[in-house]
RNA sequence: UCCCCGAUAGCUCAAUAGGUAGAGCGAGCGGCUGUUAACCGCUAGGUCGUAGGUUCGAGCCCUACUCGGGGAGCCA
């Protein structure tokens, strides 16, 4: 009977067929343990020496990681197996042996494995992070399409640009320039005004000059679109969006979720209402004592845990130099120093940042837009997700709908994702009154014809709405507690790397 | 565009004040009936990123370049 690992529960006692990878082995003698991988989860198979033939008992322990085979046997439970079950082996056919496999059971530096991306895919780690990132995805439209929303796909090849003066990637359209859509927006006001309430979901760019841990120059993002809402209803709209599709992925991907390590107790406090700021609270904090008390106790946390790692290397240092230690003692410290030493150069890092971010933000000006290491600290003292609203108009782009209470702001809001990930979701209520637009595309020196047919929307049953984006890769790092969004996507595109 | 850090064995990292280059993992061979990044023994593996310079002597100091990492600006 043929079946994969993850229906393996429902076959105990009973003799089923395994194919997959061999993820580890060990072998002492007269019993050899695979652990299979067959994409759906991992299985220790146990290989008895006596149960099989001898000469298939002998390949069958010289398979090197990542050979491919069947294994034939009887499903047992066993707690000792990663997901509860064990096969005891009692036949096996090799599909493919492997020798050299470059990804070890040992920790590899980033470049090594983003060289060797297409085989890093079938480790644990990406493997966790590709499911959630599948859920999340069908969250997404499971969440729209239940909520009266219309699919809308929007052009990928687009003229003009979308927002500002961002950097835009240009393609030759048949010896015209045309650029790589940055965002749909544009063409959703269009649709939203046709069907209400649409969103699109796809891939889009930006030639942006970041390297950051944040910024890929192709990634993926969803954005809504409403007519006839307002900021508070877009607030709503987008604490409920977030909160079900971390409902979803806590639901589906639990056990993915604790082998990556994220903050589950995080997570499940996940749920509306979240924080609400305006912009200028936000600088307000960012300029106060709480500010800068806040900092230097994060820099005091940072410096006492490098002072215990330090110290913990030089006993590890001493207790070698003092000889007497057997070999596994000095093996084992040596593992522990590499480790060790891992730590305390990502807390150096920290360090460092700390005083720059600390005088960024106590030099914050109203009136700048709120830089990644300001969003960084304004989400490290909230628990939960927490929207930013009512920017400075000059900060912000064009079709943002001034604010008529404070003509200096506009009705847009970001969402800073908890515990320091910073923005997940940058959205607004759109400017609605053909004059004030006009204005806006005048201030920013934009040229209006370019925009005829989005004036139009204006002059036709022009009515109050909205939307925003949200990052997929940016939501799955923050859910995943993955440290760089490059991991979150298969094979991702970076500003100066494209290994793959 | 700007700032900071790095490059030593296949991989991850050491090398105390310039003085003959080390460890773990991986690979190969052998041992072990229950292992969980198993364990034990042995073996192989390096023109220290590139090019110059200082020095009796450079992995270590200086200059330039290449590649990588983090961050600022900008953003999802």
């Amino acid at each position: 009977m043929k079946t994969t690992i993850h229906q393996l529960s429902a076959f105990a006692g009973q003799e089923v067929t395994l194919s997959g990878w061999v993820y580890h082995s060990r072998h002492s003698g007269k019993v050899a343990f695979i652990v299979l991988r067959d994409g759906t989860g991992l299985c220790q198979c146990v290989i008895e020496k006596g149960k099989i033939q001898d000469d298939l008992f002998d390949q069958l322990v010289r398979l090197g990681q990542e050979s491919s085979l069947s294994l034939s046997g009887i499903v047992r439970v066993e707690p000792r197996s990663p997901g509860g079950h064990e096969l005891a082996v009692t036949a096996a056919s090799i599909v493919c042996p492997t020798q050299d496999y470059p990804i070890t059971p040992k920790e590899h530096g980033v470049e090594f494995l983003m060289k060797n991306r297409h085989l890093h895919l079938r480790s644990q780690r990406p493997w966790c992070i590709g499911r959630i990132r599948h859920t999340v995805i069908d969250a997404i439209r499971r969440f729209f399409n239940d909520n009266g929303f219309t699919l809308v796909d929007t052009p990928i090849f687009t003229a003009a640009a979308g927002e500002g003066e961002q950097t835009l990637f240009s393609v030759d359209y048949f010896g015209k320039p045309m650029f790589l859509s940055q965002t749909g927006q544009l063409y959703l006001e269009c649709a939203a005004m046709s069907f209400g309430k649409v969103y699109c979901f796809g891939p889009t760019f930006r030639a942006e000059k970041s390297k950051t841990r944040r910024h890929l120059t192709e990634f993926w993002m969803v954005e809504p679109e409403v007519a006839y809402i307002d900021l508070p209803g877009l607030l709503e709209l987008a604490e409920n969006f977030v909160s079900s599709v971390v409902k979803r992925v806590l639901k589906d991907n639990r056990p993915e979720l604790e082998t990556l390590g994220a903050d589950i107790a995080m997570l499940e406090k996940i749920e509306p209402p979240f924080h609400r700021l305006t912009y200028t609270d936000a600088a307000d904090i960012l300029t106060s004592s709480r500010t800068v008390q806040f900092m230097a106790e994060q820099l005091e946390q940072f410096k006492s845990q490098k002072a215990a790692l330090e110290k913990q290397l030089a006993d590890i240092e001493t207790a070698d130099k003092a000889g007497g230690l057997k070999q596994w003692q000095k093996d084992k410290n040596a593992r522990l120093q590499i480790e060790l030493r891992a730590e305390l150069d990502e807390l150096n890092i920290k360090i460092e940042n700390n005083p720059k971010h600390a005088q960024l933000a106590s030099e914050f000006k109203w009136g700048k837009d709120l830089g990644g290491s300001d969003e960084t600290i304004i989400s490290l003292m909230h628990d939960k997700p927490v929207f930013v609203t009512h920017y400075p108009r000059e900060a912000k782009a064009f079709y943002m709908k001034t604010d008529r209470d404070n003509p200096k702001v506009v009705q847009n809001f970001d969402l800073l994702a908890s515990q320091g990930f910073g923005e997940i979701i940058g959205g607004s209520v759109r400017e609605d009154d053909l004059q004030y637009l006009l204005k806006r595309i005048e201030e920013e020196g934009y040229n209006p014809q370019s925009y005829e047919w989005y004036l139009d929307l204006r002059k036709h049953g022009s009515v109050p709405h909205g939307g925003f984006g949200l990052g997929v890769e940016r939501t799955v790092a923050w859910i995943t507690n993955e440290r760089h969004i490059r991991q979150c996507i298969a094979f991702p595109r970076m500003m100066d790397n494209v290994c793959i």
